[in-house]
DNA sequence: TATTTGTTTCCTGATT
DNA sequence: GAATCAGGAAACAAAT
C-alpha cells in the first residue's frame, strides 16, 4: 500500500479523501486505486478535478476551509461529491462498456463519497424535494465493498450514483440539479452527454438515465450494493407514492432503496429493472446485514424511511436534508472510529459523545499566552477537563495589571481560574499585607490575600500549566500564594490607618509608629531601616515639638524625610484652619480671658514666626512639658525647642510660673521647624498668610466629593469609597455627580467631563493621585485621595463595613 | 490693575 | 460608537 501524503476528513456528510494520506487508514474502501492514482500530482489533479466541476456547474467560489486545505476555491459540497465521483471514473461515459463483473477494475476503484450533503445542496439548488433525493449508506454496503475488495465481487465499481426519475410535464426543474450535474461530470469525462438547458436532464448520462424514453441509462455494473454511497434521486410527481423496493430486492439492497415513486409505471419498472440487474451482480457476494437498524426500508422501519427521506413534496433546507439522512451515516460507527480524530464530532453518533453546551464551553483562544517572540507557552486548559468560572463570578483579568511607574507590567494576574474576588464583606484591611522585595522595593502588588481565596481543590487547575516563563526562563512573578498568606487574627491586629483619623497632636505612641510605617510605604522604605524604636517613645504632639536635627538624631539616615512628611502632614491648611478654628472656638469661650494662649491676629501682624498657625494650641502644659522632657530625655541630648519665644512664652503662661529657660533656646529662631511649617503657608507678597480663597471656599472640588463621600444622601448612590482606607473612591453616577457639582457653583452647564478635567488638575497637586492599577478597583471613575487632600478619611463604621 | 487660584470650557487623542 | 481618561490651551471669576 503506497503511503500517500494528504489528509482525509469529513466535511459536512461528504468524506474528501485528499491526497497526502495514509491509504491504510482507507483500507475499507477496497484497494483504493484511485486514491494511489493521482497520487504522482494529487493536489493539482484533484484540484483541477474540483475547479473542471465547479466550473461545469457554475459555481461560486467562497473561501472554505475544506478546499482551503488543498488550495482550492471553496466549492459547494455537491460539487466535491460531483468531482469525487468524476474523479473516481464512475461516472462513465455512456459508451463506456459495462465493467466485466469478474474483472475488478482498480482504476476505477472510487474516492468515497457520502452525498447526504450533497443530495442536500443539489436539492437545493435545483428545487428538488428532498423525498427526491435519498442516500442509502449502510454498513453492509461497507462489508460488500470490503469483499469486493477481496476479490468476492465481482464489480469494480464501488460508488453507484443514480439519478434517475421522469420529469413530469411541467415538473420539469425537479431534475435541474441532476441534469446539472451530469453534463458537468459527463463534460468532464468528455461524453456527449447533451447541456441540457432549462429543466433539460441530462437524460444521456449514465447515471442520470433517460426516465422519459425510459432507457436504462444505469447499466446494472454501476449500481452494485457494493457501493459506500447511493443516491437514489428519484424524480418524483407531484402525486408521490412511496413504494419500497424492498418487495424485490436483496436484504442489502432493503437498505439502500427506499424510493418513492410518484409515477411508477415507468420510473417504478425503470428502477426495478436496474435493481433485476442489481440483485444479479450482488446476488454472489450478498453480505448479512450487520446493522439492521439501519436499513431503513426494512420491515416495521417505514416509518423511519420516511423520516429520514423527509417529508414527501416537501422543499427542505440542506442543512434539514442532511439532517434527516444523518442517520444513514451514523450506520457505520466502525468507519467513525477508524477515522477517530479525522472525523468531525459532529457526525459522531450523540449518544456516544455528548457534546459540551455553549454555555459550559471555554474559548480556548483566552488561555494563550505568547511569549514576547510570539510562542505559546501557556497550554490551555482543556474545555472538557475544565470548567470556567461562571460569568458572575469571573474576575476581569485586565483588573490584575500591575504596571511600574514606567507603565510596564511586571505582574502576571492571578489567573482566573484560579483566583476568585473574595465578596466584600469577607475583605479584610488592605495595607496589612504589604509585599516587599529584599531590597524592600515594591515591585508587584499580589492580588490581595483579602480580596483572593484560594479555590477549593476541587475546583483547581493544575497551577503547572498556567506557568509564565520570561524568555530567559526567569519567572516574572511569583504570585502570593494563598498559602503563605492568612488573615491576623483580630486580637493580634494593629489598626495602621489609625493615626489618619486623627490631628497630630492628638496621636498615641502607636499612631506615631503607624504613620512611620505610613511614610516607609509611601517611600519605598523599608520597615526595618527606620530607626522606630529611637521613635517608640514619641507621641503626636512631642512630634510637633521636634526640630529637623530631633529627627535626624532619632533617625540619621530618614530624619529629614521623616521631619519634612510630618510638617508637609501639619501644615495643610485645612490642619491649620481647624486649628485656627479651634483656637478661634476656645478664644470664644474663654473671652474676655487674657489668658489666652496667643492671638493669631496679633501675632500675624507681628509677622514674627506664624506660630498660631504651625502650633497646637490646644495642648495642655503638662503635655508639652512632658513632651520637651522626652524630647530630651529619649534624644539623650539637648532639644532644641521649636517653640518660638512668643510660643513659648504662651506656654509659660499655660504652664505657670514654670521655668521656661528649656525653651529659650537659641534654636527658637527662623531655622526652627516651625520655619518648615511658615514654608508651606502660602503668603501674600507682604509675607502675611494668605487668605483661602472666598470664591472657592468650601467649594472646590474636591472637598465637595469629600463631604459627598460623608453624606448618606450621595454615598454610596452617587460616590463610594472603594477602599476608604486607601482613600480610594468611585463616582457611581458621574452625572447626577456633575449636576450636583454644577447646582453647587450655579452652572447648569456642568458635567462629568468638565468635571473630571477639574479633577485631573488634582494630580500635579498631590490632592488626587493615580489609582495603582492593581486591578483592586474598577477602571473608570474611580480616584484617589493623594497627601494634600485631608479631611477625607472614612468614619470608622465606613472603614469597618468596608473591612467587614 | 496685575497676579494668582481654582476652576471652566474646548479640544485632540487614546483607551475601555 | 459611546463613555471615559489624559492632558494642553485658553478663558473666566474671585480674591489678593
Amino acid at each position: 500500500m503506497r503511503r500517500l501524503c494528504g489528509t482525509g476528513y469529513l466535511k459536512q456528510d461528504v468524506f474528501l479523501i485528499l491526497p497526502s494520506y495514509d491509504v491504510e487508514k482507507f483500507a475499507f474502501l477496497g484497494a483504493c486505486p484511485r486514491v494511489a492514482e493521482i497520487a504522482p500530482h494529487p493536489s493539482k489533479q484533484f484540484a483541477q478535478s474540483l475547479l473542471d466541476c465547479g466550473t461545469a456547474l457554475g459555481a461560486t467560489t467562497s473561501p472554505c476551509s475544506t478546499t482551503a486545505a488543498v488550495g482550492l476555491p471553496a466549492l459547494p459540497d455537491y460539487i466535491l461529491a460531483a468531482a469525487f465521483a468524476s474523479h473516481s471514473q464512475l461516472l462513465a461515459p455512456p459508451s463506456a462498456a459495462p465493467p466485466q463483473p469478474q474483472q475488478p477494475r482498480g482504476d476505477a476503484s472510487p474516492l468515497l463519497v457520502y452525498t447526504a450533503a450533497a443530495a442536500a445542496a443539489a436539492a437545493e439548488n435545483s428545487a428538488l424535494t428532498a423525498s427526491q433525493l435519498l442516500v442509502a449508506t449502510n454498513r453492509q454496503q461497507q462489508v460488500a465493498a470490503a469483499q469486493h475488495q477481496q476479490g468476492q465481487t465481482n464489480d469494480a465499481a464501488s460508488m453507484c450514483v443514480q439519478l434517475s426519475g421522469p420529469a413530469p410535464a411541467g415538473t420539469s426543474n425537479n431534475t435541474i440539479a441532476a441534469s446539472a450535474l451530469s453534463n458537468a461530470l459527463a463534460q468532464q469525462h468528455g461524453s456527449a452527454a447533451s447541456h441540457s438547458t432549462c429543466g433539460q436532464p441530462a437524460s444521456q448520462h449514465p447515471f442520470l438515465g433517460n426516465p422519459l424514453n425510459n432507457t436504462p441509462s444505469v447499466t446494472p455494473s454501476f449500481v452494485h450494493p457494493s457501493a459506500f454511497s447511493i443516491v437514489n434521486a428519484v424524480a418524483c410527481s407531484s402525486s408521490p407514492q412511496t413504494v419500497s423496493s424492498n418487495t424485490t430486492a436483496t436484504p442489502s439492497l432493503h437498505s439502500t432503496a427506499h424510493v418513492q415513486l410518484s409515477q411508477p409505471s415507468p420510473q417504478q419498472a425503470h428502477l426495478h429493472s436496474n435493481r433485476a440487474l442489481l440483485e444479479q451482480v450482488v446476488q454472489p457476494a450478498r453480505p448479512q446485514p450487520l446493522v439492521q437498524s439501519v436499513n431503513i426500508n426494512s420491515p416495521g422501519s417505514q416509518q423511519t424511511g420516511q423520516q429520514v427521506a423527509g417529508v414527501h413534496n416537501q422543499h427542505m433546507s440542506p442543512a434539514a436534508a442532511a439532517a434527516a439522512l444523518y442517520p444513514q451515516l451514523m450506520c457505520l460507527p466502525v468507519l467513525l472510529d477508524r477515522f477517530g480524530p479525522h472525523i468531525l464530532r459532529s457526525h459522531m453518533s450523540p449518544a456516544q459523545f455528548k457534546p459540551i453546551p455553549n454555555n459550559e464551553r471555554v474559548d480556548l483562544a483566552r488561555f494563550r499566552a505568547k511569549e514576547p517572540q510570539g510562542k505559546t507557552v501557556c497550554i490551555p486548559p482543556h474545555p472538557f477537563l475544565f470548567k470556567p468560572i461562571p460569568n458572575n463570578e469571573r474576575v476581569d483579568l485586565a483588573r490584575f495589571r500591575a504596571k511600574e511607574p514606567q507603565g510596564k507590567t511586571v505582574c502576571i494576574p492571578p489567573h482566573p481560574f484560579l483566583f476568585k474576588p473574595i465578596p466584600n464583606n469577607e475583605r479584610v484591611d488592605l495595607a496589612r499585607f504589604r509585599a516587599k522585595e529584599p531590597q524592600g522595593k515594591t515591585v508587584c502588588i499580589p492580588p490581595h490575600p483579602f480580596l483572593f481565596k484560594p479555590i477549593p481543590n476541587n475546583e483547581r487547575v493544575d497551577l503547572a500549566r498556567f506557568r509564565a516563563k520570561e524568555p530567559q526562563g526567569k519567572t516574572v512573578c511569583i504570585p502570593p500564594h494563598p498559602f503563605l498568606f492568612k488573615p491576623i487574627p483580630n486580637n493580634e491586629r494593629v489598626d495602621l490607618a489609625r493615626f489618619r483619623a486623627k490631628e497630630p497632636q492628638d496621636w498615641s505612641m502607636e499612631d506615631v509608629i503607624a504613620w512611620m510605617l505610613d511614610v516607609a510605604k509611601r517611600n519605598h522604605i523599608p520597615f526595618e531601616d527606620l530607626e522606630m524604636q529611637k521613635f517608640a517613645s514619641c507621641t503626636g504632639p512631642l512630634l510637633l515639638l521636634m526640630t529637623e536635627q530631633n529627627f535626624k538624631d532619632r533617625d540619621p539616615n530618614y530624619g529629614s524625610l521623616l521631619f519634612s512628611e510630618f510638617r508637609k502632614l501639619v501644615t495643610e491648611e485645612s490642619f491649620i484652619d481647624d486649628w485656627m478654628r479651634a483656637y478661634k472656638d476656645s478664644e470664644d469661650e474663654q473671652q474676655p480671658s487674657t489668658s489666652r494662649v496667643f492671638d493669631p491676629a496679633r501675632l500675624s501682624a507681628s509677622n514674627a514666626y506664624n506660630f498660631p498657625s504651625s502650633t497646637p494650641a490646644p495642648l495642655s502644659p503638662s503635655v508639652l512639658l512632658s513632651h520637651q522632657q522626652a524630647i530630651s530625655s529619649s534624644a539623650q541630648q539637648p532639644v532644641a525647642s521649636p517653640l518660638p519665644p512668643t510660643a513659648a512664652s504662651t506656654s509659660k503662661l499655660q504652664v505657670g510660673a514654670s521655668s521656661s529657660s528649656d525653651f529659650d533656646s537659641p534654636a527658637c529662631s527662623e531655622d526652627t521647624a516651625l520655619h518648615g511649617v511658615n514654608m508651606k503657608i502660602r503668603k501674600n507678597k507682604d509675607g502675611k498668610p494668605r487668605k483661602r480663597s472666598q470664591h472657592t471656599k468650601g467649594n472646590k472640588l474636591w472637598e465637595f466629593i469629600r463631604d459627598a463621600l460623608k453624606d448618606p444622601s450621595t454615598c454610596p448612590s452617587v460616590v463610594r469609597w472603594e477602599d476608604p482606607i486607601e482613600g480610594v473612591f468611585r463616582i457611581v453616577e458621574s452625572e447626577k455627580l456633575a449636576r450636583l457639582w454644577g447646582e453647587k457653583k450655579n452652572n447648569q452647564k456642568m458635567t462629568y467631563e468638565k468635571l473630571s478635567r477639574a479633577m485631573r488638575t488634582y494630580y500635579e497637586k498631590q490632592i488626587l493621585v493615580p489609582v495603582p492599577k492593581t486591578g483592586l478597583y474598577p477602571k473608570k471613575l474611580v480616584y484617589k485621595f493623594g497627601p494634600s487632600a485631608h479631611g477625607w478619611d472614612a468614619p470608622l463604621a465606613v472603614k469597618m463595613e468596608h473591612c467587614a
